[in-house]
DNA sequence: GTTGTTGCAAACAGTTTGCACGAAA
DNA sequence: TTTCGTGCAAACTGTTTGCAACAAC
């Protein structure tokens, strides 16, 4: 299963648009960033990396928590407690996350609108949403060693 | 569906003596406030209430560590960035969150075993686990107001 | 008595905020 | 040109750690 493509930047700039908020240099680098690695990064990674082009802290988590709202960036919990941000294309999926490189899968069918009926009838919840995440070891790293 | 059961305290010794670890005042006092709520509590909420027993804010936070480890107690992610803990039985169990008032009911059957066996199949990953967490609005807090 | 646990305070890590400057629309 | 975004540094919040006194076994 290869990862899905996400956007490109030239599709990036109608979601700012959209979002009424601005598109900018550093905001498109720090996306790049995220969007290089299927693994995503925490953001120590991130500011460590940019700061070399001049991209301070604060900046970095400003955008972080926008690119999130805007549904461009997810966050997977990491084995501490660093989470991890990855691009990604909008709409309904959950990471299946590699505990040993990083790596991670998007997969959409949870199955879990079934389970959410059943509950919503015997709990009278009303339900909103779920997080879901699966973890495990991916096949390059189970593969040999480990 | 009514909340399980949680462990009374005379169950609690020997799954401290199992871990090969103390069974103090200070872990059974924690592990009593916390499961003296359905919905659970923040570690500050617990830390402020401790304190007046004198137990230190180091003690609960390595407590709480501690009771996670050994399943007396789990997590769940409230609105903000700080986690809530509670009281529970051990095995495979899930939280269905109120968002408005808290309470959390526990279910079982999250069906997501056929999904992981599928994405095994088709990714190669080695699946260990994972963390579901079903969030809305309870019976009582859709009823009338909001 | 031995060894793990506790409370305290200080150290840390990650994140947020105020403000003057600079860049996008 | 106007307004929003940025960089910097300082402030905060939540969490961990070192160590002497203490309690569980």
């Amino acid at each position: 299963m290869k990862q899905t493509k996400t956007w490109d930047a030239s599709q990036l700039r109608p979601v700012f648009r959209k979002a009424r908020t601005r598109f900018t240099t550093q905001r498109e680098a720090i996306w790049r960033f995220f969007a290089r690695s299927p693994g995503g990064f925490t953001i120590t990674d991130a500011v460590a990396k940019l700061k070399a082009k001049g991209i301070g802290l604060a900046t970095v988590y400003r955008t972080v928590t926008l690119l999130e709202k805007l549904d461009l960036l997810r966050h997977v919990h990491d084995k501490g407690l660093e989470h991890r941000f990855i691009a990604t294309q909008p709409g309904h999926f959950h990471p299946l996350v590699c505990r040993s490189c990083g790596h991670v899968v998007e997969f959409d069918a949870c199955g879990l609108s079934a389970v959410e009926r059943s509950l919503s009838a015997k709990t009278g919840f009303h339900v909103e949403g779920h997080y879901v995440e699966i973890y495990g070891t991916c096949a390059e790293c189970t593969g040999g060693r480990k």
